[in-house]
DNA sequence: CAAATGACAAATATCAATTTTTGTCATTTG
DNA sequence: CAAATGACAAAAATTGATATTTGTCATTTG
């Protein structure tokens, strides 16, 4: 049996997805993830010092298991190179955010607000991502002086397809004809 | 002396401007507008079905006004050829908004509104756009198929930089540098 | 009779009273 | 003594009563 009585952070960000999920981004109070513990909210206070923080922690940990895991699978495969890979790599990226758009709504919500408001977190996030696809430039016979500028470019020039607060355009019958087009815009940059 | 008495769309709609520069977005009702033209509110309606009708006219003459008139300017231009003249139209384009979003901050926000909740608008708003580009498409010497899908595919590129989501993001200090990178990375792909 | 009015109902927004939530911290518990 | 509690003040959200705004339309006006 494991020791059910310690509180740790990773508990309290589990039932704080818990929570989202039953009561929704707006409904949830840090009141209530206490409650999905048995715990008194000051217990919470503990191990983050506001409901902000606790949201970001939140959405650092949802991005890190449904976004970057299944990305770094991807940066990892070797079965691809050069520019193919990076096109499956970003194309990933893409498909990851529309289908938690859809399918995880209270937490993409939550995802989508931590966006506008902590700078810091989503900076993280896109450098991560970046450094991955400078990785795969480096490993490509992409010819190029800076690889990791190159990697924040091509991600720039993405944006409406990966970015949250296009996400209502992402239902969109021509979304994938659309990407289609930027990207061979950007592959025919590449040579 | 011009017939004061009759009440026109075109009245209206200075009157919205002129009342949301006073009042600000938020606090500005079809009343104040009516009142700004000594008018009851009734006769706005005579005009425009709703207050989003209202709102929407408002912005189509904004964006008319502050954004195509220039652009067509820019245009017509034959002093610029080729990428370099599709350069300029895109730039333009990036830093009207720009311009805008600070010093004209309430008729922006109204857009920004706008984009949210009227698709048909934007979407006669970018084709307008897409049209000018595909235009000095033409008229250079890119080799391509369809140059009004290459216009739209560029527009998408750019999106960080027009669309007005992203605003808060035109402040970073490295802005221009991040254009000039895409734009590398776009006209590298159009030869 | 075309244009505007103003009375009206329904939908929204506002305000102030009340409740909940957030965040702190002195005290308690194991 | 480390971890959790629960009492507390301040901030924020909710509620319900009130006022404003939106949208309609029968009537008035020029």
């Amino acid at each position: 049996m494991e020791k059910l009585e310690v509180l740790t952070k990773e508990k309290i960000l589990e039932a704080t997805e818990e929570t989202l999920k039953r009561f929704g981004l707006t409904k949830t109070s840090v009141t209530d993830v206490a409650n999905a513990l048995d715990v008194s909210h000051g217990s919470i206070y503990r191990h983050f010092k506001s409901k902000a923080e606790l949201f970001e922690g939140a959405t650092e940990k949802w991005l890190d298991e449904k976004i970057i895991k299944p990305l770094t699978d991807v940066c990892k495969d070797s079965s691809m190179v050069g520019t193919q890979h990076l096109k499956t790599y970003i194309k990933t990226l893409i498909e990851l955010k529309r289908c938690y758009a859809r399918e995880d709504e209270e937490l993409f919500k939550m995802y989508a607000k931590v966006t506008e408001e902590s700078a810091d977190l989503i900076h993280n996030h896109v450098s991560q991502i970046t450094d991955q696809m400078s990785e795969i430039i480096c490993r490509s016979s992409i010819n190029v002086d800076d690889p990791h500028q190159l990697a924040r470019t091509i991600f720039q020039a993405t944006t409406r397809f990966h970015h949250p607060a296009h996400a209502y355009e992402w239902k969109s019958p021509t979304i994938n004809s659309e990407f289609s087009n930027v990207w061979a815009l950007i592959e025919n940059g590449l040579s």
